[in-house]
DNA sequence: TGCGGAGTTGAGAGCGCTCTCCTCACCCAA
DNA sequence: TTGGGTGAGGAGAGCGCTCTCAACTCCGCA
């Protein structure tokens, strides 16, 4: 019987271009599937000369070695991180923080020799499939809204898990910088200069499409924390000065690129020409508002102060006012921590540094619209 | 027996928190694995009633759904495309054109529900494990020399495969451009300008470390198609208007960096400070060029002509005239390529159209220095 | 001659799943 | 009553591999 089965295949393997397994091998050697399996898995566990004939006769028949999904099966390891992202897996070229964590996160599987898997996340569809065929020993989640039935859907899978940008999350290892902080920095600066007029611009606060001005409301329900943190933090930072945050104009914008940015600024400055300053939560939106602000003959920083958040290349060229995080680095981190499996206890949590970067985008607003207290 | 082996590991799943698997699942509801099977691939297999149950036990047990791998074995498909770079992986992150690639790519994955696995495929060792154990549908193999181990075990395994700018891989689909056309255009655009007295840098041309002067012979030998084409064509071109090619000096670097571009350029400029162009056989070293020229106080175009190749956008933007290639176009056609598994009989190829692109880099030479014939 | 041990090889048991037949009711037309 | 059509669910057979453990071979040494 088995060796009719082998013989089956073999035959298969020969005419039909049936690929040959691992037992049809065995069976043409005349040796156990054990044996070839040493050949390539333990070459220490049987003779070189007979591995030899092994390899060759592999070659002769064009056997490709093991099976890499019969063995992870057996070996209960994929060999791969699964990336999930918010976004339309192609959108993540096109953010260059996006492409550092990337970055980052790759150079962590490479140390560690295990492959990267892309997954496709529709964010408007609600296809969670593709989260389940994915096999990979791990996840890493990167800056999804908390409520992303993706994310569910790699909560459930029975593998570890590293989140990034979202304290919370229950008990998952994270990454993450200090968001509150680090805007804090950006607002105390802005104060510091003199600015009480102040807009700002973020980036999407949840699911749902909603281009244009925010209520505090949907502010303070943002399923993405980073941007729900960065607002809170920019509310108590200008309240301490005593602005009062809920007349203060937000504008969102779902999609994420520089023309985003130089609409939501121009919607700002529509409603209010007289903000000293614009708050953008990341660089790319900075970027359209500067551009936006030169459209419309605004000089920066003498007539607006703009500023933007994660320190990207090109916003350096430009000399944005922004705060620098390391996105190589969290991206390298959120692989580390996922790719060391010490059985850890407790959730473990990785926050990394900011940095204030100042540029040439703000100074103190004309002595008009000066602000002069206390 | 049967009944044992699943109370045992029903055991496990509730104690040691082995997770539930479909059969124990069966086992605690009463019913066939089939059946469980069926209430998530096919619920019109069942009556609602019982997929409900199924489904609730299943949350109740923490039964995460079918094991992706053991799914994949069974039913023969990943559900994912593999990726081999030459590069560490994390390069591919660094250079505008691999990214743009990358984005074409995961379109055309996301497109077909399809992840995008990198395989990290280290240039330096020569292992080729990763690329064994990756459980993929296909390969897409991203410009690597033709004499790489990775390609060779990729071409082993018994899935599609798809390679990029590399036309001298037997029986496999190709997606590329006319290398030799694309760089002729730039060789006759500086031919009309006048520029006779060239030189030459381009990328790495072999597995070796080779940062220097390059040897017609080497040009030949290349391993790296696209480089061995372009400056074939460099040298058919330019040798039709009698510029002896043994006589042009030719510069290769290993890395792919601006600042070996310079390097580049410099040695090219301490040699012979007389060239009157340098043609880059990328933007990343055309942009290097452009600063060195710059750092030594020429004056870029009427002291000295730059050209790159690909046309990424912080070279549009530096007015580097190049050559604009498609390399989001490319990375889709690839992924579309490997994905639409019509049974084709032979290899196809895709060619895609590039474009002159005309900056403000390239002028003739100064009077001095140009070249008056027939 | 016998025996412990080192070095090799093999048998059997799954890993967790899906797929192809089957079976078994059940029901309605003839 | 009977024949067979229909829909729900099950049995059995692997997918291709690796791992544990046992067995076998050969050698030197007593």
């Amino acid at each position: 019987m088995v060796l009719n089965r082998y013989g089956h295949v073999m035959a298969r393997s020969m005419n039909t271009r049936r690929p040959a397994t691992l037992a049809s091998l065995a069976a043409e050697l005349g040796v156990s599937r054990t044996t070839v399996s040493n050949a390539y898995n333990r070459p220490d566990q049987l003779s070189p000369e007979l591995r030899r004939r092994v390899l060759e006769t592999a070659r002769r028949l064009g056997y490709p070695g093991p099976d890499p999904v019969a063995r992870s099966l057996r070996t209960r390891k994929a060999g791969a991180v699964g990336l999930l992202l918010t976004e339309n897996l192609s959108y993540a070229f096109r953010d260059p923080a996006a492409v550092g964590f990337l970055e980052g996160l790759s150079l962590a599987c490479e140390e560690a020799g295990q492959g990267l898997l892309l997954v496709p996340a529709n964010p408007e569809r609600e296809d969670v499939a593709a989260v389940h065929r994915a096999g990979v020993d791990g996840f890493v989640v990167y800056s999804v809204p908390d409520d992303d039935p993706h994310l569910a859907a790699v909560l459930e899978r029975p593998v570890p898990t590293v989140v990034c940008d979202q304290p919370d999350v229950d008990s998952v290892d994270r990454v993450g910088i200090d968001d509150r902080e680090a805007i804090a920095a950006v607002a105390r600066h802005l104060i510091e200069l003199g600015h009480r007029r102040i807009g700002v611009v973020c980036m999407r606060l949840a699911r749902d499409r909603n281009d244009g001005f925010v209520s505090v409301q949907r502010q303070r329900e943002a399923h993405f924390h980073v941007q729900r943190a960065r607002l809170a933090a920019l509310a108590d930072t200008f309240g301490e000065v005593g602005v009062q945050w809920a007349d203060v104009p937000v504008v969102e914008r779902f999609d994420h690129s520089i023309s985003c940015g130089a609409t939501a600024a121009g919607q700002l400055l529509d409603r209010d020409p007289d903000l000293t300053a614009i708050i953008c939560t990341s660089d790319i939106l900075g970027l359209g508002a500067l551009n936006e602000a030169r459209r419309r003959g605004l000089r920066v920083p003498q007539d607006l102060t703009v500023t933007g958040f994660d320190g990207i290349t090109e916003a350096e060229r430009a000399g944005l006012t922004t705060v620098r995080q390391p996105v190589l680095e969290k991206g390298r981190a959120a692989g580390r921590l996922l790719m060391d499996n010490a059985d850890h206890g407790r959730p473990r949590t990785v926050t990394l540094d900011t940095e204030l970067v100042i540029g040439t985008t703000a100074a103190a607003p004309k002595s008009s619209d000066q602000w002069y207290g206390p």
